[in-house]
DNA sequence: TTTGACGACCGACCGTCGGTCTGTATAATG
DNA sequence: CATTATACAGACCGACGGTCGGTCGTCAAA
């Protein structure tokens, strides 16, 4: 086979950018090493010049993706005229698309992020983009905190469960998805939106503001997602 | 190797109970099937004979867990003279002993459950029990909404919740006993103290019950855990 | 232009692991 | 006692993650 010869950075990208195709696709546990390298066109010695182990595949994945996902909210942080329930309502709506950018891919992320073999990714992808985004969410809450307008002792811990909470949905969601036949359509997405729904008001209760305070939501989402393929 | 028969149902047994304790011990993946048959003093033949893949005993094992779980908790439910917080509290207390029966216990358990190497473990026995938890809190809930005390639209997806809740805290605790050094023993017992108390807020605002309704921990039980060893 | 060192890359090879298969000893059945 | 079914043994296999000695492109110094 031929020698290509390329920066370590590109080549890095090339492989983790085959491999996360092929994560999603199959799994992490059903994709071999060499299905990588055949993808990237490299060789196994290629391949381990720049990873010691397949293991350091998923790391890295994961820490590019819940890097982009600060990056997508990082203005709504930096927006000095917002207050805390602005703000917050804005984060919630942006970080919907942690894993996703419009329904469509919201719903093909979730058709394969979900499935059982891809247990280990998800895991891994929820605790990097949780582990990222506490602090965020802890400096939201706490400048609610301190205009008086959320009610919580412990911000850290509040943002935490939030986005447990959060993970939670995505979970009943999945399940949701996954037990849905075409004629039950219409009764899934009502399902869905009633838990969307329910969610912004365990939300609520949780920071002390009166229900309906916080959209996980806006309207029609649901059904954006659930009718896409 | 001389040859030892058994009923089928014994030897089960004896391999779940081996295979178990290896898993506990370095995790599932580091863990082969001829460590398990080794251990359980069986062949190759002998294990599959049992169990068709190893990934069986993966099942076999949290619903072997979740079900002493539910078999934990049935008192609490079937007692008719309580009323639904009481039955609430009752089943928190019980339910902590989930993966565990006494303190040092349950700090052991930890110690070990939420090492990196043993995630698919612990992602299988928390969807385990909360797939065998959730029917049981739905109930509790529905009735407690029937009395007229918990104010909550959907008692299954609160339950749901709440059961995520739980785990949230969980993986808070073993973070913080992660990063503790024994000389900051005393700080983390404050920290997690105050977060299980949170916990029980969250859970009373989610249920529309006033403040400090719900309990956690009894007192103590936290230092109890950190202290052990 | 030559040279030489360094880093990117190749691919044969290895040990281990999950799983299969053939065969055998024991228990159940008639 | 004959026969069938069940529980088990252990040699074996293919695939996988990972290693290793070596090769080749690149670029700077001579």
């Amino acid at each position: 086979m031929p020698r290509v010869v390329k920066s370590a950075d590109d080549r890095r990208n090339e492989i983790l950018d085959g491999a996360q195709a092929l994560f999603f696709e199959r799994g992490y546990e059903r994709t071999t090493v060499n299905d990588v390298i055949a993808k990237v066109g490299i060789s196994k010695g290629g391949f381990y010049h720049h990873f010691t182990a397949k293991e350091d595949l998923l790391e890295a994945i994961t820490a590019r993706l819940a890097q982009d996902a600060v990056v997508r909210v990082r203005d709504i942080l930096d927006d000095p005229a917002l207050s805390a329930l602005e703000r917050l309502n804005g984060f919630m709506a942006r970080s919907r698309s942690m894993k996703l950018a419009d329904a469509p891919k919201f719903r093909a992320a979730f058709d394969v992020v979900f499935r059982p073999e891809n247990l280990v990714l998800y895991h891994r992808i929820n605790a990097a983009s949780i582990a990222v985004m506490r602090p965020v969410l802890t400096r939201i809450i706490a400048q609610g905190k301190a205009e008086g307008v959320f009610t919580v002792p412990d911000p850290e811990a509040a943002a935490e469960i939030l986005l447990h909470l959060n993970a939670s949905t995505h979970d009943a969601v999945a399940r949701t998805i996954e037990a849905m036949g075409t004629s039950e359509e219409e009764a899934a997405i009502e399902a869905l939106d009633q838990r969307f729904q329910f969610q912004g008001i365990v939300m609520d209760r949780i920071l002390g503001l009166p229900d309906g305070s916080l959209t996980i939501v806006e309207p029609g989402f649901t059904r954006a997602v659930m009718t896409a393929r």
